[in-house]
DNA sequence: GCTTCATGTGATGACGTATAACATTTAAGT
DNA sequence: ACTTAAATGTTATACGTCATCACATGAAGC
């Protein structure tokens, strides 16, 4: 057994090299997360969808997590723009109410890439100064920001209790507990 | 290669029956969950703390969503006793908020169980008439009532997001976006 | 051209889920 | 009691995934 390797490309790929193979597994798995969950996303089917070795995807991401941090990294990212465009974006609410109902769309229309945001566990494992967690502080500090200085109550921590009542909505309705969308809702909210 | 099984008690039992399999079971995943979580949970590990083979567990379990249904199942049935105790067990407070009171310290108390009850979409998923999805109910709809009866604004609405606030700091706390002792947040809440 | 590095390939091992065929107790029926 | 069925163990197995290995190929710099 003389540990031949046939090597030729699998698929009906033309080069040997990919061209951008991490760009396409991040939206391959973007479009999987969508679908089913992070929990449902595995390399070897990013693999086969994106027409490569199963091993390839490990020349680009060190493991799986750290895909699933990459593509977290995004999702704060935009998510971030989302918030930051609301609350400058003037209509009759204020900025603090607009941002709200930014954080609730922008979680009921990526509910798995919010709950792989926000409830993975990936976010209080990551190294400190790693870009997931850079991302994630620049996407709630604003907001936390805004509800201290904006607010009656001004202490640090009636700030988390308002974010709570946010992520308490976008989860329970994740989760089908809540089946209103969560817009008719705003008008009940306590900000 | 004739099949030859030889079968014998693998572990030092003395018994080739366990006793109560099902019961050393679920309190093992009870453990386990507590101590890794309930993504960390796996059959086999299980069954190598049962003292049994692998396929042990799948007699009692048709697999394991079903035995994790049947661990959130009990948990939402200690947490209901944990809320109605808290509603009848008089002291200065109002009966809502000492059920927020209980509510935020079993889900602090109980992270990794809660996330599995809470946001892991096995409730969602089950059978309207499983025991699951009959003791999840049997859970919030006592709060929720609560909430619409004593709550000034009376709305079926507003009970959705009072219940979010709970939840969502719970969550946020759970997945260490909120470092402090949510007994202190109590005072905030706008119930 | 030649070397070097990034990136792709097949093979492999460790693990987990789930099922199948077989073994042993316990319980039920007569 | 004897026989049989049901419950609950066992081993063996198929398959999927993660991750790593040695090796192949192509691209970029010298």
């Amino acid at each position: 057994m003389k540990h031949i390797t046939d090597a030729k490309p699998s698929g009906s790929r033309k080069t040997y090299h990919h061209g951008d193979l991490r760009k396409v597994l991040l939206d391959a798995a973007l479009v999987e997360i969508a679908a089913h969950g992070a929990q449902g996303l595995s390399m070897a089917s990013l693999a086969r969808r994106a027409g490569v070795a199963q091993s390839a995807p490990y020349r680009h991401f060190s493991d799986r997590e750290d895909l699933l941090a990459a593509v977290a990294t995004d999702g704060f990212e935009r998510f971030t723009e989302a918030l930051l465009e609301a609350a400058s974006d003037g209509d009759d609410m204020t900025a603090l109410n607009r941002m709200a109902v930014a954080y609730l769309v922008f979680g009921e229309r990526n509910v798995e890439l919010y709950r792989l945001m926000f409830a993975s566990g990936l976010v209080p494992g990551a190294a400190p100064d790693s870009a997931l967690k850079r991302a994630a502080n620049a996407s709630f500090q604003p907001l936390l920001d805004r509800v201290r200085t904006s607010g009656p109550a001004a202490s640090p921590l009636s700030a988390h209790v308002r974010w709570g009542q946010l992520h308490g909505l976008v989860m329970l309705k994740a989760d089908g507990f809540i089946h209103d969308p969560l817009e008719a809702l705003v008008g009940v909210l306590s900000l």
